[in-house]
DNA sequence: GTTAAGCGGAATATCAGATTCCGGTTTCCC
DNA sequence: GGGAAACCGGAATCTGATATTCCGCTTAAC
């Protein structure tokens, strides 16, 4: 590969990431070539279909929320903290393409992608080992789970346009008050 | 008006709440037009644009909405459980177009419907009330507010493609969960 | 300097949904 | 009961937004 095709398959990934944070990702093919500084045809020369472009958004944007995890859980704090620093993490401007890399990307896109499929299960696996150690800690309440908090982290960093206003500007706001409603003790049991 | 066109009005009025609580508020004026049972010509005979459309179906939940909140706060319950009944029947199945009636109507669709937007002033208020009751009664944290609520409500009650799938499922779980968050105590202050 | 890999983006193909139109029905009033 | 006015349904048509292709022009690489 010729070392400026090396160069344009990087800046169209990470225009890509960045896009589908803003528009979903089917956002048009189009505005991800231009924010890539890149012609269409150039696209589609290296991502013949949506679907093998959103696979690599999806790698990209797991292995960067691995890191940040694992970056978190291994901070000291205790596992409460770490979740809570994690989300807040996670709720960053410009982080918004997050669900992308959860569980949106569609089945078909990632059926055989083995490296990404690990990757997303090794993350969620290390996620729900710190939720668990949060409720034997006594600080998180029992009746939940990660599936909650995955959920709820993909409510709130989806496309701006997708929420209202304000909860689209402030979603950290949202994400800790959620956190708050599953502390320990806080609570009326979860149905 | 004719016997038949009036009931074809109402009709289409119903059919239409139905199929943007389901698709959205810009979904396919023909699959409005089919679950009113009625042909897309009638449907644009007597709504010629979208935003007329949008706005009767705002009428029709405002006012659903205004009762069952009066319902729940007349209730004789406390100012907390008051709220918790009416977000709990916010939730239920089949009232998932709240969002619809709140502040996703686009402004021009509701500029000079003063009986409108008289009832959601009237909506919004009495809620407000009730939320600075629960507060005063010490059983509601004072940093968040009648508009937290009402975004939340918006963003749990959404079209369910817009949500993942077990929050679309389960929208009171997660409206539950929030309340737990608001609850006096709960919590870390919020941002 | 040559050439194959790579590029941009205009042109074209698709498609979903909006909107129009009119021959065929209903109401309703006399 | 009868006829005009008001209504209908939905096929046909129009549009706008994207996807996707294609090919003449560039540029890295040797």
């Amino acid at each position: 590969m010729r070392a400026d095709a090396k160069r344009n398959l990087d800046k169209i990934v990470s225009a890509a990431a960045e896009v589908m944070a803003e528009r979903g990702v089917s956002a048009p093919m189009e505005a991800i070539a231009k924010r890539a500084g890149v012609g269409v045809g150039t696209l589609y020369r290296r991502f013949p279909d949506r679907d093998s472009l959103i696979a690599a958004v999806g790698d990209h944007y797991v292995h960067t929320m691995a890191a940040a995890l694992d970056e978190a859980a291994s901070s000291g704090a205790d596992a409460w903290n770490a979740i809570w620093d994690f989300v807040t993490w996670a709720a960053a401007p410009g982080r918004a393409a997050l669900a992308t890399a959860l569980a949106v990307l569609p089945e078909e896109a990632i059926v055989d992608r083995e490296e990404f499929a690990r990757a997303r299960e090794g993350w969620v696996r290390r996620f729900d080992e710190l939720v668990r150690r949060a409720q034997a800690e006594g600080s998180m309440r029992a009746d939940v789970g990660v599936a909650d908090l995955i959920h709820l982290l993909q409510v709130f960093t989806c496309h701006p346009d997708r929420l209202p206003e304000p909860v689209a500007s402030q979603p950290a706001r949202y994400l800790h008050l959620m956190l708050d409603g599953m502390k320990a003790g806080a609570a009326t049991p979860a149905a």
